[in-house]
DNA sequence: CGAAATCTTGACATGAGTCAAACAGCGTGG
DNA sequence: CCACGCTGTTTGACTCATGTCAAGATTTCG
C-alpha cells in the first residue's frame, strides 16, 4: 500500500492489526452514497467502480478502483457520509480500515498524512480537469475515457490493445456522461476508420494514437 | 488560518516567521498554470479568481478565492506545477509560505496534515459533483454559479442578494461553462419572471428560492 | 457629446438526446 | 444441435437546446 511507503516493517506490523479483509461477489456495493461513513478500503484483488448520482437522477462512473486504490478516502474526517457509491465488477478482496483508526494512525505517522494529501491532490486536478472537458464534444470526452481505460484495464494483444471492463456501452455513457446511443454512434464512426474494434462488451484500441489525438484535439 | 487552529499560540508564532505577506493589483497573476510550484498563498484582503484554461483552449473560472481561502495547495508535494492559474480581481493581499517549508511543519505538526486533508477532500467532492453536473441544462448550471456566488460574495440589501463581482457576463460564462450570449438569454428570462434584477456588471437576486429550485431541479 | 465597452436580441446551424425499431451475440432448453 | 429468447448494440427519424455569427441597444467614462 503506497501511502505507508516510508514507514519501516515494525511500523506496518502494528498498522495491519487495524486492517481487517473482506470479500464481495460482482455487483455489490462496497459502501454507498449517502451512508454514514465509518471506514475506508483498499482494494486487494478485483475491481469496482466508483459511481455518483449526478443532479437529473442519473449514474455517473467517476473512477475504476482496481487493485491498490483506496475507495472512501474523502469522508474520513469532515465529511460523514459517502460522496459516492462503490460497487464492484469482478469478485472482489478489500482490506478495511476504521476511519477513525486511520486518522490516529495519520496523527502518530505524519509522513502517512502526506502521502494522503499527495493523493488527493492528484485526484483534485484530475477532477477538476474533467470539470473543464464537461461541455466538450461526445467524441473527445469518449476518447478520454478510452484512454483511461487503456491505462488502466487494457491488455496489449497482437492486433491492438483490448479492454472488456467495464463492459457495457453503458458503462462507457456513464463514464463519458453521454447515452449509449450515442455512444455506439460514435464507436461505429471509429470503427469504420479502423480506429478502433468492438463487439458485445468488449473494445479494442487498433490505434491508440488517433484516440489520443482526438481526447487532445 | 483554519488550518492552524489546533495549535497553540507560540507553536503558530514559530510558524509565523516562515510566511511573508505580498501585494498585487487588480488583474494580475498570483501564479500562472504550468508555471513552477514553489509556493503557496492565503488570501489576506482583497478577492482573485482561480481560472484553468480548459481543452478547447477557453478559459474557464473554478473557483473565487476570498478573504482566508488558500490557493497553490494541490502542487505542495506530488504535482511540481501549478495546475491553476490565480487573476486578482481587486487590489489583493496575500501571505506566502514556501512549498517546502509547508511539507516540514505538517511533518512537525500532525493536525495541520489533517486539516489540509479536510479541506482539500471536500473541495474534491464539490468538484467531483461539478463533473455530474457538466452536461445539464445552461439554466440549472447558471443557476448554481448564483448561489454560490450570493453565499461567497453576496451581499445583502433592501431588495435582495447583491451580487457584483465577479462583474462581466463573460465571467459568468466562464463559470457556467457557457457563453455570453446563453447567459444573457437566460437571465433576462428570470428577469422578465422577476426572479432577478441586473445591469453591467452586477446582479441582483429578488428571490433566492426560485434559483435555489433551478439549480436543484 | 462621442467612443469604447458591455449587454441584449435575432437568425441560423448543429451536436446530441429521445423514441423506436431492427439487428446480433450468446446462453438455454427441448 | 438448433431454434428461441434475452440482452446488448446499432441505426434511423425527429426535436431541441445551445453555440455561433451578426447587428443593434445601452451604459460608462473621458
Amino acid at each position: 500500500m503506497r501511502w505507508f511507503k516510508d514507514l519501516s516493517d515494525e511500523e506496518i506490523y502494528v498498522i495491519s492489526k487495524e486492517i481487517t479483509s473482506h470479500a464481495w461477489s460482482t455487483e455489490e456495493y462496497i459502501q454507498i452514497e449517502g451512508d454514514e461513513a465509518d471506514a475506508l478500503h483498499v482494494i486487494a484483488q478485483g475491481m469496482a467502480k466508483v459511481e455518483k448520482v449526478s443532479a437529473d437522477g442519473t449514474t455517473r462512473i467517476v473512477d475504476i478502483a482496481a487493485r491498490g486504490d483506496l475507495v472512501g478516502v474523502l469522508p474520513q474526517l469532515g465529511e460523514k457520509v459517502y460522496t459516492d457509491s462503490v460497487v464492484t465488477i469482478y469478485i472482489t478482496c478489500a482490506l478495511k480500515i476504521d476511519a477513525d483508526r486511520f486518522q490516529a494512525i495519520m496523527l502518530e505517522y505524519p509522513s502517512v498524512a502526506l502521502n494522503v494529501i499527495d493523493d488527493l491532490a492528484e485526484k483534485l486536478a484530475r477532477s477538476r480537469h474533467s470539470e473543464t472537458v464537461g461541455s466538450q464534444p461526445v467524441s473527445k470526452r469518449l476518447a478520454g475515457v478510452l484512454l483511461t481505460l487503456m491505462r488502466k484495464v487494457g491488455r496489449r494483444d497482437s492486433e491492438g490493445i483490448l479492454i472488456d471492463v467495464p463492459r457495457s456501452r453503458v458503462d462507457l455513457a456513464a463514464m463519458a456522461g453521454s447515452t449509449p446511443e450515442s455512444v455506439s454512434r460514435t464507436m461505429s464512426r471509429w470503427k469504420a476508420q479502423g480506429i478502433i474494434d468492438s463487439g458485445r462488451r468488449w473494445t479494442r484500441v487498433l490505434r491508440p494514437r488517433e484516440i489520443d489525438e482526438i481526447a487532445n484535439a
